[in-house]
DNA sequence: CTAGAACCCGCCGCTACGAGAGGTGCAAGC
DNA sequence: GCTTGCACCTCTCGTAGCGGCGGGTTCTAG
């Protein structure tokens, strides 16, 4: 304890020093002794001043009061300790990363590191891990490359929706064909699709456009063009 | 994020937007969204302002910068979450406690609560829990009793080590028997006193009175008298 | 043209003290 | 009696990361 301490107790009113000399000098019974030890016990279990000061200041002696408090207190730092293990489970990752690949791309770990708060506000972490291993698989210009092949099926076909081509019509089963032939390409690498899928609409229309700065998946257009994809698949020639 | 938090980020100048339109609104180009989010991430994983500000100022990219710092970081939540651990402990024990006595005396468990800080600088966990258990087996009034027979013997001896009382005399060989009487009905309830000692040691003579408050046990005096006890058992008469 | 939303700046508030300025009290040595 | 030195006093500012308010301007939809 520092006197400065004392000082700020005497101040704030959790401690008073019961008498002073006539030179104004801070007296401590030993009944305020007594009262500053259970105050340091209460703080070392990271209570607050406002905390200690109701529990002490109710009754002297009140169990039930302490009781209450202690089980808060027990569920407050168990949530505080489960918070950080996810963190500590994080930076594991992040690091891991960087020391298993020989030559780290900075831009790509820049890019990881941008994608993991937004990820995991909406994915869970085995969905936020599969994403970042897809990402690592493809490479930073294989992701670029998936997105652009990707956006010119999305552009085409979101035309003939639009246009009300028939899902039969020649160009619209190419397009599907090579959407397919994409999807699987993909997926060689981490199926992760449908999750993509359930995160964007757990994320609504507000933050689609982050997570199609993130993804090598047109996820935003998820919601529309599936329905008039698998009426297509449908209209497929056999064989 | 809030816009408050965008604003602290530009007025302590970890995040500016580099436009402005001309009545002055804050514009966030696409690299500000881009910097805003690395921020977000590194944030989220418990880092200061400040060393975010260190990492993304010095080269946009540098990775062996975030390795360190990203290490550093691990460092530093292992310890919290070591800390946060023994908390939990510490709580639940006492909630034990609280909860396994049908009629818990809010005297003694206030004392114990008082004793928490004291004896965790000093003792081990171990040898914290001893003492605490010490106390409960004796009950409130037992420890006044061991203290006050023990006061009375220590004080006799101490006299007599003073006078230098010849240790076969019959006086002190009558005090050496007591003392060795009441060190085996203490030990009954668990065995510390060696313990004690050790801890007396460490906390040297600053902390010692505050020990003497807690304990049933005159351990600011167990280094002065054991010796003389010593060659008073010595020359005890044998049989 | 106007109402309401959204923005601006600047300031105070929160926790639990640390640190420093500027002044007083008190015992010991000369 | 006087100084030296230490411990104490009060008051104020500073910390990290914003939240929230007051008072003023600007944007946008009806």
């Amino acid at each position: 304890m520092t006197v400065r301490t004392l000082r700020h107790y005497d101040h704030i009113g959790l401690l008073r020093a019961s008498e002073r000399t006539p030179s104004s000098h801070r007296r401590y019974t030993a009944d305020d002794v007594r009262r500053l030890r259970r105050v340091r016990a209460l703080r070392d279990l990271d209570m607050s001043l406002e905390e200690i000061k109701g529990v002490l200041g109710a009754s002297p002696e009140d169990v039930a009061g302490m009781r209450r408090l202690l089980a808060a207190q027990l569920d407050e730092l168990t949530a505080q300790a489960d918070r950080l293990q996810r963190l500590i489970g994080q930076i594991g990752g992040l690091l891991q990363r960087l020391d298993s690949q020989s030559t780290p791309d900075p831009d790509q770990f820049m890019t990881t590191l941008e994608m993991i708060s937004v990820l995991d506000r909406y994915f869970t972490p085995e969905e936020r891990d599969a994403v970042v291993r897809l990402r690592e698989g493809l490479g930073p210009q294989g992701v670029e490359e998936v997105k652009s092949r990707w956006a010119v099926l999305v552009e085409q076909l979101l035309g003939h929706l639009r246009d009300d081509t028939p899902v039969g019509d020649p160009q619209v089963q190419d397009l599907v064909r090579r959407w397919d032939e994409l999807r699987a390409d993909v997926q060689r690498q981490g199926a992760v699709d449908e999750k993509v899928v359930a995160a964007a609409r757990r994320m609504g229309d507000d933050h689609s456009e982050e997570l199609n700065r993130s993804l090598p998946w047109p996820a935003e257009k998820l919601r529309t063009l599936p329905p008039y994809l698998e009426r297509a698949r449908a209209a497929r020639p056999a064989g």
